[in-house]
DNA sequence: TTGGGAGTTGTTCAA
DNA sequence: GTTGAACAACTCCCA
């Protein structure tokens, strides 16, 4: 390739962050030969433990090196992670470096649409084209809205009617090898310690997160990786699963209980940063399907992604609005509540219920938990028992998933709380009933629950039931080494029924509330214990000062009391 | 237009 | 252990 203008060009790894089937990178490839230059950009936007857990953050940077070992094996090149806004380092990379292209690929969720929309002006502005390929879901979102007539089906037997119509993805691309690309031209150098993958420890707000990671790292069993990703897609995450496993899968029937070995393949979080093509799962699928009887969708493995698109292609459709509760198209308008006391015992694993606090313990130690258990926590947070809004629990899952997918997480936590494709809220998850099928021993609690491990099978599940001398003996004295359950269950979840049945009323006649009456009740530092089964009892928090200054919520145990108590108290001066 | 069938995965209890 | 009814009755989609 000769020195021309702009004949360089950039592939900006963003998700996709693998070798095989990747059409952003034949393009490149295609277009510039040997200058071909890969990138990734360290976006300070999503660079925070708020929003980005430290778990997701570690399956981020491993499957980063992977990336960079796969390029430097097979196309004798090297990843260079470039640091800051997208728009401005990529646009100064492409003048440096002589490139007249950029290929990525595609990407829907809201936050990607409008930062790759200011790379295309940035990059425009420097004489650098942009194209992006599809390869995150199995078929262009825009090709299936135009399909639909830009009406996104609510239904998966629609959805299924769509996939029919529209036909096979096709199949995956081979992984490039035995090239040597070139490096970007002088005064460039690579150097690693500027270019290379960083350490945790190395990234602005992570230090104290990779304090723990030897501990953390050993807790999660999922590392990132196109290497992993692959092989996991080739034993499905399990020892002696092959062909019969794919056709006899059926999603309900599997287990949530596995504390170690999930019962699923568990491929979400390579999926979710494109370490495997949904391509290439489609045709394992598809490979063994052909083999003999089969579990059909929406059950089946096939089902599964299928899942993936439908939601994928609402999220695309509706945008921001797709995450939200106000504003939105298809989300019932239900009066929750925002009470980041009860929030946080849910997240911090404190409800009292064990097989839900052991579930909130697997997200937060292994950025993952089997969907039943999602179910069973999202219905627990929202309209099963602690009537929160969803878009709260949907954020912590964000936070702490390793497979965290904008549009799958808002329409599974739309669907959980009744809000939209799922109406029959008075099917409603028994906190301390449904592990129970697959897990009567309690094995999964005791394991994500160190204080219940010597709780008898009878109370595993309900601790608050066990007689005090049961308690002692099991070392685990209610109240004082595992908490009282927030609420009673039978009657929160009666409570709730009526209120979502006033709410679908209102909905229905038209006099419900068109916008979000949920008010932040109690301080994101208040403190929610049950000092008996379903009684709690708040306790304020460090407050802010608007002068900088803090101030301790509870000066004595007499400060701590009911809600209603604890805004009477609240000195004026205190923001909440 | 309207009515009926279908809808990934609830729980409890009785037979 | 398995199956079916009761609980109370939702929305979407298609014929």
């Amino acid at each position: 390739m000769s020195a021309s203008v702009g004949a360089g060009t950039l592939v900006w790894f963003r998700k996709g962050l693998r070798l095989h089937d990747n059409r952003a990178l034949s393009a490149a490839l295609q277009r510039s030969g040997k200058l071909v230059y890969p990138v990734f950009v360290l976006d300070p936007w999503f660079l925070h433990p708020s929003k980005v857990g430290p778990n997701r953050i570690r399956f981020l940077l491993e499957s980063l090196s992977d990336l960079d070992r796969g390029l430097e094996r097979d196309l004798g090149t090297r990843l260079i992670v470039l640091r800051g806004n997208p728009a401005e380092t990529l646009a100064e990379a492409a003048k440096d470096w002589n490139c007249g292209m950029c290929c990525y690929e595609k990407d829907t969720e809201p936050y990607a649409k409008e930062r790759d929309a200011k790379v295309d002006k940035a990059l425009g502005e420097v004489g650098c084209s942009t194209e992006s390929s599809p390869g995150h879901t199995l078929w262009d979102m825009d090709d299936l809205l135009l399909a639909c007539s830009g009406k996104a089906p609510q239904t998966m037997t629609s959805f299924l009617a769509l996939a029919k119509k529209v036909g096979d993805p096709g199949v995956p691309l081979p992984s490039p090898k035995g090239l040597s690309l070139a490096a970007p031209p002088p005064p460039f150098s690579f150097d690693a310690s500027k270019h290379g993958v960083p350490e945790m420890a190395d990234l602005p707000h992570y230090a104290e997160a990779s304090k723990g990671e030897a501990d953390s790292k050993a807790k999660c069993p999922f590392r990132g990786g196109e290497t992993e990703g692959l092989e996991r897609l080739r034993t499905l995450g399990g020892v002696g699963r092959g062909d019969a496993y794919i056709r006899g899968f059926s999603k309900p029937d599997t287990s949530p209980t596995c504390p170690t070995q999930p019962s699923t393949t568990a491929l979400s979080p390579y999926l979710k940063f494109g370490c495997v093509s949904p391509r290439a799962v489609y045709q394992r699928l598809t490979e063994a399907e052909g083999k003999g009887a089969q579990t059909q969708p929406p059950v089946s493995l096939m089902g599964q992604l299928y899942w993936r698109e439908h939601f994928y292609l609402l999220g695309h459709q509706m945008g921001g609005s797709f995450g939200r509760m106000h504003g939105s198209p298809i989300s019932k308008q239900i009066p929750w509540e925002r009470n980041a006391a009860l929030v946080r015992a849910w997240k911090e694993a404190r409800t009292g219920f064990p097989w839900i606090d052991a579930c909130m313990v697997q997200l937060r130690e292994q950025g993952w938990m089997h969907h039943l258990g999602r179910h069973a926590v999202a219905c627990f947070l929202t309209r099963g028992d602690l009537w929160q809004h969803w878009e709260e629990g949907a954020a912590v899952f964000d936070e702490l998933l390793l497979d965290a997918d904008w549009s799958l997480n808002s329409a599974n936590w739309m669907w959980l709380s009744c809000s939209a494709f799922f109406a029959q809220y008075f099917r409603v998850y028994g906190p301390h009933s449904f592990a129970k099928k697959t897990d009567p021993s309690g094995a999964y609690v005791r394991h994500f629950l160190p204080a219940l491990r010597g709780m008898p099978d009878k109370y595993i599940y309900e601790p608050w039931k066990a007689p005090a001398e049961v308690q002692r003996k099991a070392r685990c004295v209610v109240g004082v080494d595992y908490p009282f359950p927030l609420v009673d269950h039978a009657d929160a979840s009666k409570a709730n029924i009526d209120k979502l049945k006033l709410a679908y009323a209102a909905s229905k006649d038209g006099t419900g509330p068109d916008h979000d009456v949920a008010a932040k009740v109690t301080h994101e530092n208040d403190t929610a214990v049950a000092t008996a089964p379903g009684v709690v009892q708040y306790t304020p928090g460090v407050r802010v000062m608007p002068n900088g200054g803090t101030t301790s919520g509870a000066s004595s145990p007499g400060d701590a009391g009911t809600l209603a108590g604890l805004f009477s108290k609240a000195p004026k001066q205190v923001k909440l």
